[in-house]
DNA sequence: AACCCGTCCAACCGCATCGAA
DNA sequence: CTTCGATGCGGTTGGACGGGT
């Protein structure tokens, strides 16, 4: 596939490096500098092409490397600064004294992309999953339906046959979603954040779909690429404060800042964080949530209404109040 | 002890960008 | 303006390692 390597056209070494060529390269850069890439190794007299050199230094025998796990507070900062600038590493390692942009990229792929996904949001985006969503309530009202499943009145068997009808378009929402979703299961479903969301009546118009989120975030989010998002984002993280911004990953706090609600003004909150169910639904390692974690999802607003109708639902019902 | 499997991370690859000629 | 070499960047790979069976 495509061009051959460059190592491999001169015979030039590849692959993990010798202390005896660490020091080599460190000792000639400490002694002339880096100069041209190209024309290090031969006068370092290291048998390996230029970029490798390059790689070696900044990601590894640069002096002002910092090694270790990553503190809460650079997690918080990577998770800002990458809900605005996407997957720019390098310019968000210029925000991590010490740290490289290839240490930051693993970093974010092995740890942070996957709590935000098991967290229920598009890594991507920053933005609460939406496809699964869609059947979310439907899920929860199965998952609970066992403890119903001994109802005999002619009431409650109509509440059986009509979650029975949710479940095949559970079942259909979900596999004509996108591809994560179902590999995420219904334990990712139960710990994903919507249940969270306080909308304003007036930020939405669909309940329930693709569009049932009232979040006015972009699309995708937009890599910052001009002086002028560049000013906003520094507007935001004045605003919000970086460090306030998150409490870290795993409390609630964390991941909700990061989606809005503090980070730009023209975004409407997605989470009312003073709900006195959040402290109760994140644990610290993202992790799986109580079920009651569902609660203000499906009566948090009319933005997204119950699917299930008043008639058989209605407002005192115990069998949905469960939910609520 | 041997094997399997998942995680982590250093390093590679190829494309993008920049700047000099 | 175009070309081309050097460098930067982001996605991906593969080997080391540790835990579980």
């Amino acid at each position: 596939m495509g061009r051959s390597p460059c190592c491999d056209e001169n015979g030039l070494k590849k692959g993990p490096w010798t202390q005896e060529e660490d020091e080599k390269l460190l000792h000639y850069i400490q002694k002339n500098g880096h100069g041209s890439w190209r024309t290090l190794p031969r006068l370092a007299g290291l048998n390996r092409c230029g970029k490798s050199c390059r790689l070696r230094w900044t990601n590894y025998l640069r002096p002002d490397i910092k090694r270790g796990k990553f503190s809460q507070e650079e997690e918080q900062t990577i998770l800002h600064l990458h809900s605005v600038l996407g997957n720019k590493w390098s310019a968000i390692a210029t925000h991590l004294p010490g740290r490289t942009d290839n240490e930051i990229k693993n970093f974010w792929n092995t740890h942070l992309k996957k709590r935000l996904i098991q967290m229920g949001f598009d890594p991507m985006t920053h933005r609460p999953r939406t496809d699964f969503f869609a059947a979310l309530p439907q899920l929860i009202a199965l998952a609970a339906l066992r403890q119903h499943l001994q109802l005999g009145d002619q009431q409650q068997a109509a509440k059986l046959q009509y979650l029975q009808s949710l479940l095949q378009s559970a079942a259909t929402t979900i596999s004509s979603s996108d591809t994560e979703a179902p590999a995420l299961g219904l334990g990712a479903i139960c710990c994903s954040p919507p249940q969270l969301t306080t909308t304003p009546l007036d930020s939405c118009t669909a309940p329930v779909s693709s569009s049932l989120l009232p979040c006015t975030f972009p699309e995708a989010a937009p890599p910052v690429s001009s002086e002028e998002d560049e000013a906003n984002n520094h507007q935001q993280q004045q605003t919000a404060g970086l460090s306030s911004s998150y409490g870290g990953l795993g409390s609630a706090d964390d991941v909700f800042a990061c989606h809005g609600g503090s980070s730009s003004s023209s975004l409407p909150p997605l989470t009312d964080l003073s709900d006195a169910h959040a402290g109760s639904l994140l644990q610290v390692d993202g992790s799986m949530r109580s079920a009651t974690a569902s609660s203000s999802f499906g009566g948090g607003s009319s933005c997204s209404p119950l699917p299930w109708p008043e008639l058989f639902f209605p407002d005192d019902d115990p069998f949905i109040t469960d939910f609520l």
